[in-house]
DNA sequence: ATAACGTGTCGATAATTCCCGACATATGGA
DNA sequence: TCCATATGTCGGGAATTATCGACACGTTAT
């Protein structure tokens, strides 16, 4: 991922409504929402969602398909991996006994055995 | 960790200029760097700086501690395991099976055997 | 005390982002 | 065809953010 990619993944959640719609979509995954149905549960006028929606998706966060009227949203998760990797990569290539305890600490949290992120 | 911490994380790294400082202080880690020195090794008059790393303070990202006359700036990697960890909450609460190989392979990615994030 | 150095703050301008009413486009049904 | 539904686009005013010169503060050396 070059830095300009991150910059547009990060600035593009750096807001609340953009920030909300992109984790309800990653609670409906793996089946998406349609754009309407996004801008009401967040009690958002429509074509602000639109906007937003937008956003997200140049970033490449989110993807659409269309389905008869409806704009199905889905979020991407490949590219939080690839975002969550471009944020380690200085500690990981330079220093990885600096990121190891983190990506333990990360791993040990999000174990299908434990609820996590307390 | 709250949605406004997040929101004022990933706000304070969706700028090219902190970014590449958070990028620097992590690479520097756990020496950190005066605040002159991170403005003269990324080409920026000191004060714009200056206003730059004090929002990098303010949403955790960064720390600082007087040494003579300079301000040693660190990276808290501690708050970017925070983030991270906000970013994956809903899949892994949810649906763990969602989250499991992503995690993996930022795991794998980040390995000390491995050079990552290509 | 005076000067030099390293940083931070203030103020003003420029640039960007956010919001939403109004309008446009696309799809499906009557 | 005509209408309702679902979504996207445009325009412009409000709010926020970025930048940097000028100045202030604290620290160290002479």
């Amino acid at each position: 991922m070059e830095k300009k990619d991150a910059i547009d993944a990060l600035a593009a959640l750096a807001q609340p409504t953009r920030l909300e719609a992109f984790r309800l979509l990653v609670k409906q995954e793996p089946d998406g929402l349609p754009a309407g149905e996004i801008a009401r549960r967040l009690d958002v006028p429509h074509n602000t969602m639109s906007t937003h929606l937008a956003i997200l998706t140049r970033a490449g966060l989110v993807s659409a398909q269309r389905h008869s009227r409806s704009m199905i949203y889905r979020a991407e998760l490949g590219l939080v991996r690839q975002l969550v990797l471009f944020m380690l990569k200085d500690c990981c290539n330079g220093q990885p006994d600096l990121c190891a305890p983190l990506i333990e600490d990360i791993m040990t949290s999000c174990s299908p055995s434990r609820s996590c992120c307390g």
